[in-house]
DNA sequence: GACAAAGTATACAGGTCTGTCTACTATTTG
DNA sequence: CAAATAGTAGACAGACCTGTATACTTTGTC
């Protein structure tokens, strides 16, 4: 694939992230990202596009990142489980952590059924997925339910860390609870 | 105080909830307040004036409407925490939810310390003292730990009605999560 | 080396944005 | 009743928005 296309689509995440969808405009994307205004329209129909194209990017690209480091921090699903927070801890303290771009999407964008909402509201079933394949290897009986909990708790986590800003409390107090859910289900 | 400003603060918070703030012009909330541009400007000093009177009205009146509603479901202080995910559901299945104005408005405007930052900072502080001060009122000894979890959780919830539109689920399953830490936190 | 593909730079159209200003009209208050 | 206050309607400035078009340049491939 072109690299001026990769180039327009990495500089969208970074100032979409920061700054929003709707404040962030074309012509300074072109500017950050060194391109004309011809090649993003030749890759891309509309503004609506890049962004759809962008949130997809960052759909595998986060979800590549989360999964790789709950797998280096643990090793049994059970521990993985409780790895997920750690991972958070570790996302919030990030200096660029700007929240979960697909809820910040979500709250620009509210017209159900829109392409944009599709890809948030299947991103947030990609990662409740993951946690219950972790809880069915971990022998979980009721595991599409501790699945569910978990991935309220890290939400809140997140949500909390950027309005907040209490980014390692609201890890840690998350992963606390989780503690207890997992005993709890395991017994 | 005047009735058009009023009017003004209102039609602003219905826009802004339901798409965004900056997608959200003057001109619309003056059209749809059938308001002339010189009394908004009499009022604010700015479009970000508008938006700061905005989140302190909707700070007052959310938080009002979240207490009585949680004081009239239930008697007990023990209780009522169980009762703020009663309400929770009720406000999800609300025809006009789109999720948490402050957290919307901070996945937009990212700058720390800024003024409309603090405002939905201080709102979230407040809930978490709402059910520190009903945990403190249940005998509970961790109160603020307990009020920590259960903030986590309906920040959970919220977010999750708001992206996955399952909202019954996302109520039920935070209050599920919370009998559990309650009952927990009273042994 | 020729030619097609991809890119640059930039002007432009048509619209929208915030905020100011002028001129006029109700409304309230002393 | 008169004067101050608060409102309407709408034009306007200057900036920014998305998307298109023109003319030129680089790059890669046969």
């Amino acid at each position: 694939m072109s690299v001026k296309r990769e180039k327009l689509i990495e500089t969208a995440l970074e100032l979409f992230a920061k700054n929003g969808f709707h404040a962030t405009g074309i012509d300074t994307i072109l500017a950050h990202a060194g391109v004309a205004k011809k090649t993003l329209y030749s890759h891309f129909r509309t503004k609506d596009e890049l962004i759809l194209a962008a949130l997809r990017q960052h759909d595998g690209e986060f979800r590549n990142f989360f999964m790789k480091n709950v797998e280096a921090l643990a090793d049994t699903p059970e521990e993985r489980l409780l790895a997920v927070f750690d991972v958070a801890e570790a996302w919030f303290s990030q200096n660029n952590f700007y929240g979960c771009m697909f809820i910040n999407a979500v709250g620009e964008y509210s017209e159900e059924g829109t392409a944009i909402r599709e890809v948030c509201k299947e991103f947030k079933r990609l990662m409740h997925s993951y946690m219950k394949s972790l809880a069915e290897q971990a022998g979980i009986k009721e595991a599409d339910e501790l699945a569910s909990e978990l991935a309220l708790l890290l939400e809140g986590s997140i949500v909390t860390a950027q309005v907040s800003e209490q980014r390692d409390k609201a890890a840690k107090t998350a992963k606390r609870v989780a503690k207890t859910l997992i005993d709890e289900a395991n017994s």
